[in-house]
DNA sequence: GTCGTTCCTCAGCGAGGGCTCAGACGGCTC
DNA sequence: GAGCCGTCTGAGCCCTCGCTGAGGAACGAC
């Protein structure tokens, strides 16, 4: 909601791309490219997009693919397949392995658009959700958590960082990743308040002595944990 | 001058989408359209519309679901189902997953009409409708509310801001979704009504020392809670 | 006109909460 | 066991957000 929404393009033709990318980095969107299915798939790890716009036809590994591997992921990522004029199979296949939606090259960016909107409208929480990890609930409309019955009171930072970790439970995330999402910093100097909501978040969730559910991954980042 | 009833019409087909929302607009609702199950969940979440009109068929999340969904959430909304020719079993099932009642397609603008004047009179002011939460009781008819049974008038806005919390407890309500309900304003200046009337509000109802109901979520907006 | 009511504006203030910093801690490596 | 790097912790600064009290504008009743 207030984190930007990132979108992922991955497709071998550079203009393409640029055009997507300019496209909607003008709307609003934060974007990542990738220009082969390998590297989308490491973009997608590392930047935990909303939307992956994936062209069908690439050398090395396709769409089709990068579709099959996303989804066995875990993740809710929202997929929008790029496909070739009347490959009315490529269509069907993409589908069925997984992606959301199809649109059919050429497009004009007006058509993408809509789609996108379409798409991650899907995605965003739907109404009166309460994300659940072990004891411990989140009621995102009431925005604040609960462990064991007991209520905790949540700031909006705390809130937030939360909540990323309850859509990734049990993925590490990289501090870059975190500070990204949660504090939409490409910073430059360092900082420390990952750390210090880390702590507070702790504290708060632990009050009654309760096990760690936000744990260290040294030299890597934090994971959301038994 | 109570606040404009809000309608959300959710249909695939744009034609009558855009048939409804003008008639509807002529009849000095407030519209909100959406074109799939989806957009449809996300605008009622958006805007917490009084009544929705709701397409059964329609690709993706269809009408049966999205009313489920929207029952399961909690809030109060009156659900006019649009089924079409002779689908009897539509009919039975939307009911029962909780529409309050449904028309048959196709339909001339005046039934339709008619039956959402039903529903909204049967929903926004069943005579005698009293809202309550914790020991805090609000008369619509009377406009009055009352608390651990002493009487609290209020004023126009006072009721309409108070009315609006009763009917979604324990949601955190942004500054702009209560700017939009209580003062239909897409404010572009700053403004701090909103707190006035906030604090009016709490003044009234906690003016025996009564424990708080209008919480603060500072950098979001306000909740009705214990 | 005067009075009362209700709506809204404004400016000052207080504190919640975001963030920084320095130093302590602790796990790894050698 | 020493040293180092990465993480944790406690204290504290400071800005913004929301709260407050006062008062002016609009409106209607008389």
């Amino acid at each position: 909601m207030s984190e930007p929404t990132r979108i992922l393009v991955v497709d071998d033709d550079a203009k393409i791309r640029t055009v997507v990318r300019r496209g909607l980095a003008y709307e609003g969107y934060r974007v990542v490219e990738a220009g082969s299915g390998e590297e989308g798939l490491e973009k997608a790890r590392e930047h935990l997009p909303d939307l992956v716009i994936l062209d069908v036809m690439m050398p090395g590994i396709d769409g089709l693919e990068v579709t099959r591997r996303l989804r066995s992921s875990g993740d809710e990522i929202a997929i929008l397949m790029l496909t070739a004029r009347d490959e009315v199979k490529d269509r069907v296949a993409g589908l069925e392995t997984g992606a959301d939606d199809y649109l059919v090259k050429p497009f004009s960016f007006e058509e993408l658009l809509a789609r996108v909107h379409a798409l991650l409208r899907r995605r965003t929480t739907p109404s009166g959700e309460i994300l659940r990890f072990a004891d411990l609930e989140l009621d995102v409309d009431a925005r604040e958590a609960s462990r064991a019955g007991r209520t905790i009171e949540l700031t909006t930072t705390e809130f937030n960082l939360l909540l990323l970790f309850l859509r990734h439970p049990r993925k590490v995330l990289t501090r870059d990743l975190i500070m990204e999402h949660v504090w939409a910093y490409d910073f430059e100097g360092e900082s420390n308040v990952l750390e210090v909501y880390v702590r507070y978040l702790r504290s708060k969730l632990e009050a009654n002595g309760e096990a760690r559910l936000i744990h260290t991954v040294r030299g890597a980042g934090y994971v959301l944990k038994e």
